[in-house]
DNA sequence: GGCTTGGAATAGCTTC
DNA sequence: GAAGCTATTCCAAGCC
């Protein structure tokens, strides 16, 4: 392992300079994505308060996500899985469990 | 069962109407997750342009997100781990002696 | 999109059917799906009898489930320990240097 | 916090005997449930490689999830109705009909 | 019986 | 484009 923080002998291509260099960058990176991290952390915070509150007025939470997931998803992708699980259904003679 | 914006007090209409009002907030509240939901796809899209930049200045993105996972991890484990000596004491059921 | 099990080549038949073979495979599948849920669901029972015992021996099943969580987790942690040293000197960029 | 694993001064009745044989105890619940737990993986493991196999023949691994889970809600419901079915019959003292 | 936690499944990104 | 890993989502069991 070689010491971090350890600035050797004024070189300018030593080893450890690169390391310092790289060191603070990485730094910088680490911050910035962690910061983008807090702010999503916010955002689901609050995704979760506006679900307590529509919860609170009598909706079903679950069946929003549902919809809102819905609504993100490609109609056709949806109208081909219903299908596909239809198709096992009937080769297992269970079709009325869909 | 009582449904929210069932508005069949004596009518004959179908159970599956929604009053104009419950319509209302409804969408409401649909509008605002969608655009909490539209945030956070921003963010990640930022992040993914971070980890892009670090990834041409020679970082490994893997490693790097091994090591914010890790730090958000360590402390979330701060807070829970005063947590985990009454658990162990309780487990040996001697709760009453810590 | 080619289909398992989808007899239409040029007949007038409805999409929704699956030919012989793949009925009798996918029976096949299922069935043996669903015995080893059922015997997955016995050890959950045998589990469940285990901590219903030891509460009434005055032990905290949900501190002892904690323990067993944790300790799992530890068992894992150690195995990926050893990565995490080369993944941090991945993350400064100096690889090579380890 | 009592030390475990210290037996003091021979009496059967100091903390420090209760908490051993406590502690004995607790290791062979956490064995027994650790080894059920065991059990469980490997069951788990088994039925990853089903549907690896199921996904390799073509079939769609999230419609068959979908569709076993569906026949187990099922079954249960059969299960349930011929609880009722039965109880009603004792209530009503012709149990062998049933 | 709901609510909350924990575990399992899915989906998306990354790499090969 | 296929396969593995990570992260999010979903669901069910447990507790109050």
């Amino acid at each position: 392992m070689s010491e971090i923080g350890h600035n050797s002998e004024a070189f300018g291509e030593s080893p450890d300079v690169i390391n310092q260099d790289a060191q603070g960058r990485l730094r910088s990176f680490v911050a910035r994505l962690e910061t983008l991290d807090d702010q999503k952390d916010d955002i689901l915070s609050d995704a979760k308060e506006v679900y307590a509150e529509l919860k609170g007025e009598g909706f079903d939470p679950k069946a929003i996500r549902k919809l809102i997931s819905l609504r993100k998803k490609d109609r056709a992708k949806v109208i081909e899985a219903k299908t596909i699980l239809e198709l096992y259904a009937s080769a297992l003679g269970c079709l009325d469990l869909v």
